[in-house]
DNA sequence: CAGATAGATCGATGATCGTCAATGTATTTC
DNA sequence: GAAATACATTGACGATCATCGATCTATCTG
């Protein structure tokens, strides 16, 4: 175990280290699961290039035009926007027969301040 | 195909609605693998407390201390650990019996700005 | 109401992931 | 060299994920 041997490591620039190395966890386990899950929703490459195309459109982006450029399928597409939606980094309304949707600059903010 | 229905939507204020609402990918295939990659490090709570660990620390922090804190098995902290340091968030460097983890400052602001 | 269209849901499949016990490797100490 | 220690790697398992064809639901139009 990390205790028995603790006494004897030579730490870096830690006058206290004989106590104890590790500060604080900062991230409590709920905490860590909720982030976890909405870098999750970034952690693939067709949501990420689904995201750029939302996030770089002045108002909203209509669903039917995220098939093409994904290069996927109509369901795979409105699997993945449903995911970001869900991460709440996409807000989705329809309106008629479409479905409109537009980034969430709070939520992303909100992503980049966890990053420290 | 959205094209032949595109000149009939009522789009939300936007004048130059039927050349192309969508102004640009601006991600390209490649970027948005790595970025992906990158942030599949970070989707994984036992990741997130691992890193956080390490980034909240002033130095660096040893291995053997990160094991306790995230109630996994060691086997399991260095494969998490692995794929920090492959995505570059966490720097690697063993002195003796002992590893030793930093925060790579960089490459977490490289991803803040991502998002934005 | 019938036909057409946009998008969501379902079901199945192959790939990837998180986990740990067992084992391997490198280093220090005696 | 032998024993002990810290960490990585392997192999296996169940769980989750990305994907698409087929189908369902909601809406608009005539």
């Amino acid at each position: 175990m990390a205790t028995t041997t603790k006494a004897l490591r030579k730490l870096p620039a830690d006058p206290v280290a004989c106590c104890s190395p590790v500060r604080k966890t900062v991230l409590d386990e709920a905490d860590a699961q909720l982030l976890a899950q909405s870098f999750a929703a970034l952690a693939d490459p067709i949501r990420l290039t689904l995201l750029s195309i939302v996030a770089s459109s002045v108002g909203e982006v209509c669903a039917c035009d995220l098939v093409e450029p994904s290069g996927r399928s109509q369901p795979t597409v409105s699997h993945h926007m449903k995911i970001l939606v869900d991460a709440g980094l996409v807000s989705r309304e329809k309106r008629g027969l479409w479905v409109w949707y537009a980034a969430v600059p709070e939520r992303l903010d909100a992503l980049r301040n966890a990053l420290r």
